[in-house]
DNA sequence: TGCGACTCCTTACGGCGTAAAGTAACGTCC
DNA sequence: GGACGTTACTTTACGCCGTAAGGAGTCGCA
C-alpha cells in the first residue's frame, strides 16, 4: 500500500486546489520547461501502464526527459505528487443527475461507472484511504454520490453512512476484478489455469483439505454458479472465468446493498 | 499497498501449510537458533507496533539479535514471510458455530470480531488481496463464514457471492476505523481537531466550496448524526468522533447488507 | 580426524527518495 | 550592455531497501 496525503496539509492542498499564484509569466530564471500538470500527467500514464510498482520520481522524471530532481521544483516530494495523480484520475468520477422516480437505477449505472473506472486505474486502489486527499474531483465525484442517495428520501444521517458503505463496496469489488485480470496477465494463461495449478499443489500439500473445511469444500463442490434470487444475469461471455465471477459478487452485492436501502426506506418513507 | 504470494507458489504453500521436513533433530551443521515462527512472530510485533513501513529485513532481524541475511536460511524472501505474517494472524479470526434460528445474531457478531481483528493488526489491511494467500488460518475464518451464511438457507451460489461481499466490507470499515485512530495518533489532538484545521484550510483555500459542493456541505451543515432507521445506537462515549462515525457507519452498513440479505431469503424461502 | 552440510556473517550491487551544491538561462536595473 | 539576482535543472551524495555471492565457523557422521 502507498501513502498520499502525508506531506505539509497546506502545501499539498493549495497544490490539489490549483491555489497556487498564476504562472508569474515574465519572471527572472529560465523559462520553466515543465509544469505540475504535465507531471502529473507523465506519473499517471506510467502508473497506468505499468503499475504503482513502477512509480519512481526518476521514471517520472525520464518520461520527462529531466532528471528526478527536476520535479522537486514543481512538487514538494513523491507523496504529494501521488495526492495530485490522485485527485487528477477521480476527474473521470460520473456526474449524474439524480432521478427520485429510479434512484435505483440511477445509483446501479453509477456504481457501474465507478468500477471501471477503478479497473481502467488500478493504481488507485493502492493508495490508501488513510488520510483522506480531500482533492476537487474526489468532492465532485462524492457530491454525485451524495445528490443520487439523496433522492431516496433518507435522512443526512443515514445517507452519510450509506457513502461510507458504497464507496468501499465498489472499491472493494474492483479490487477484485482488478486482481482476476492480473492473475490471468502474470500467468499467460487467462483462464482458470492459475487456479487449478495452485489447488493442485494444494491438494497435494494439504490431502484433508476437505475435512478441515467443510463449508468452503462443500461450496465449491456444488458445482457451478447458481443465479443469485431476484436478478438476471447479464451477458458477457468473452470475459475470463475469475473476472466474470467478480463482477457477478459485485452485481449481487450490490443488490443485496439496494435490497437494504429500500428496506430502510419503506421503515420511514 | 503491499504484495505477497509473489513467490514460488509450491514453497509458499509447503511453508504456510508447515508441509516442510520436520525439524530434522541431529542434522549436520550448527544447531538453528532460529525458526520460522521464531522470524514470523518478530515480523508480526513489528508491524503490530511500528507498521508495515517499518517493516524491512534488517529491522526483523535487528529485532532477533541476528542480520537481515540470517532470514534468509528460513524465508525465501520478503514476499514469502509477508504471506506467512499474513496467515499467522488470520488464526485470530473468529470461529463460531452456525444458528439457525439467529443467523442474523451470528453474523452480526462475526463481523464485529473481524472488524476488531482487523484494528488490531491494521497492517493486515495493507496486504494487497490481488494473488489470495491461500493459507490455513484464513481457509479457517473463511470456512466459518460460509458456515454462517449457509445457515441462512440461500444456494451456494449466493453464499459464494456473499462472501465475496462482506469480507471486503468488514475489511473497509476497518479500514476506516484504523485510519481514524492513525489520525487521531498522528495530530495528538485525538478530537475532530484534525479534521478542523485540514476543513479551515480548505476554507481559505475554496471560498466557494459550499457553491461547488451543495450535496456534499448540505450533508455536512445538516447537523449531528440522525440515527439510523430500525437500529438503536450502542453506547460508547469514549471513542472520538471519526472512530466513532466509522464504526457506526460500519454499523449501518451491515445492517443493510442484512436487510438485503433478508430480502434474498423471503424472494427464496 | 577429517569431510560435508549447515547457519550465519560480511560485503556488495543496484534500486529508492531526496538533501546539498553547482551550472546555466533569463528578467531587471545601473 | 554588463552585472546581478532569481530560477530551472543537473550532478553528486547519503542512507535506506531487498538480496546475490562468498567466507567463517559449527556440528554429525564416516
Amino acid at each position: 500500500m502507498v501513502f498520499a496525503g502525508q506531506g505539509d496539509p497546506r502545501r499539498s492542498l493549495s497544490l490539489l486546489w490549483r491555489a497556487d499564484a498564476p504562472p508569474t509569466r515574465g519572471g527572472p530564471g529560465p523559462r520553466p520547461r515543465l509544469s505540475v500538470d504535465a507531471i502529473v500527467a507523465a506519473a499517471v500514464a506510467l502508473a497506468d501502464e505499468e503499475g504503482m510498482g513502477a512509480l519512481s520520481m526518476r521514471a517520472v522524471g525520464d518520461r520527462l526527459g529531466r532528471t528526478a530532481m527536476a520535479l522537486y521544483t514543481y512538487v514538494p516530494g513523491k507523496s504529494e505528487l501521488l495526492d495530485l495523480m490522485y485527485d487528477a484520475v477521480h476527474a473521470e468520477l460520473p456526474r449524474r443527475e439524480p432521478d427520485p422516480d429510479d434512484w435505483r437505477g440511477a445509483l446501479t449505472a453509477w456504481a457501474g461507472e465507478v468500477l471501471e473506472f477503478y479497473v481502467r486505474h488500478p493504481w488507485v486502489l493502492q493508495v490508501s484511504q488513510a488520510r483522506p486527499v480531500l482533492g476537487p474531483h474526489e468532492y465532485a465525484g462524492l457530491d454525485t454520490l451524495v445528490t443520487l442517495l439523496r433522492a431516496t428520501g433518507l435522512p443526512a444521517g443515514a445517507v452519510r453512512r450509506l457513502v461510507g458503505t458504497l464507496f468501499p463496496f465498489v472499491r472493494g469489488s474492483a479490487q477484485a476484478v482488478a486482481d482476476a485480470r492480473l492473475a490471468a496477465a502474470a500467468t499467460g494463461s487467462s483462464d482458470e489455469e492459475w487456479w487449478a495449478a495452485r489447488s493442485a499443489a494444494l491438494l497435494e500439500l494439504v490431502p484433508d483439505f476437505a475435512e478441515r473445511f467443510p463449508a468452503v469444500s462443500g461450496l465449491e463442490a456444488e458445482g457451478p454458479v447458481e443465479p443469485y434470487p431476484g436478478n438476471a444475469p447479464e451477458g458477457a461471455e468473452a470475459v475470463p472465468y475469475p473476472e466474470r465471477e467478480a463482477r457477478e459478487t459485485f452485481r449481487v452485492g450490490l443488490g443485496v446493498l439496494l435490497d437494504g436501502i429500500e428496506a430502510a426506506r419503506a421503515d420511514r418513507p
